[in-house]
DNA sequence: TCAATCCCGACTAAAACACTCGGGAATACA
DNA sequence: TGTATTCCCGAGTGTTTTAGTCGGGATTGA
């Protein structure tokens, strides 16, 4: 389990995902100037993400990407397993020889802790940040001011369109 | 908020501490070997942890370190910011200008999920671990076997003592 | 005194991070 | 049919972090 910049950047880019899950693929140029990172650093994270299943990329003009799974679906942990990519074990852990036979129980311990920690963030999807009061009003908002002017109107009736539904 | 191999030896290096806390100090020798990381990474680790008044150390033959605080009082949110040092926020976040004057809501909802972490973190104690029956007796057979005989004895004296008291 | 400890700072190799570049392939739209 | 827009892919590069080494102190128990 690991937790950096690296694994920040997938889960907020992410979260951008599904704001806008119900309005069209969001392209990687958009989220590359928000979070103020490179294009090409975005497409190696998400390259991670595609492969395991988190996104699906869609070529061509007004393109982008988009979740592969309903956002209730789709945990935090997940998100940074997948960017940052294998846990390494302890050392001596799994192996049992831990200086003259008996192994550290410390490890166990911290096992313990991983997997709580592991279990935390597996409860924790991206629709609990993204389904609540106001925040697609709010992402359509800054849509408008950043210059996302289609995207916020074809959410704008899908909106309309799941009210009248309602 | 991070995690990484650092944060583990850091945490696993107090569990130590925390198993021998009433059985005198331990040494960064004896937590270099059953780590199996190097004596000088680790006198780096500690130095953090001291600054963080975390633990103290024990100069002079039969020294070593101990928690400067009972194992109950150190969460492990603490001893993971101690060792990592320093969280550096989003990079437009705080400044509030993150592209066209409106700030990208993902780094709030980023802000909050960070937060929601280190108060989970800050829930889990040392003590939490340590003191689950059989440890102790784990601790001192592992000490026997691994050389810490003198420890050992000593620890045996003091779980005796505090048995007769209770 | 002597050995065991903690303490401290400077240096180094390897890995991870963040980024750049240069090209492709698919596809909406003219 | 062309063209712009997007995803896709791999190779290379500078910087930072990680993990470790080395050499020397300062304290202190026996």
């Amino acid at each position: 389990m690991r937790l950096s910049t690296k694994g920040r950047y997938g889960v907020t880019a992410m979260m951008d995902l599904a704001i806008h899950d119900n309005a069209g693929p969001v392209t990687l140029a958009d989220i590359s100037q928000c979070q103020g990172i490179s294009l090409s650093y975005l497409e190696q994270l998400f390259a991670k993400l595609r492969k395991h299943n988190l996104v699906e990329g869609v070529r061509g003009p007004g393109g982008g990407y988009r979740l592969s799974r309903p956002a209730d679906q789709i945990s935090v942990a997940e998100i940074i397993s997948a960017v940052d990519e294998k846990v390494d074990a302890t050392k001596c852990n799994n192996q049992g020889d831990c200086q003259g036979g008996e192994r550290c129980l410390t490890h166990d311990l911290w096992t313990e802790l991983s997997d709580r920690l592991y279990t935390f963030l597996s409860g924790i999807t991206l629709s609990q940040f993204v389904n609540r009061p106001g925040i697609h009003e709010l992402a359509i908002q800054r849509d408008k001011i950043n210059g996302r002017f289609i995207l916020a109107r074809r959410q704008a009736e899908v909106l309309n369109q799941s009210r009248q539904h309602n």
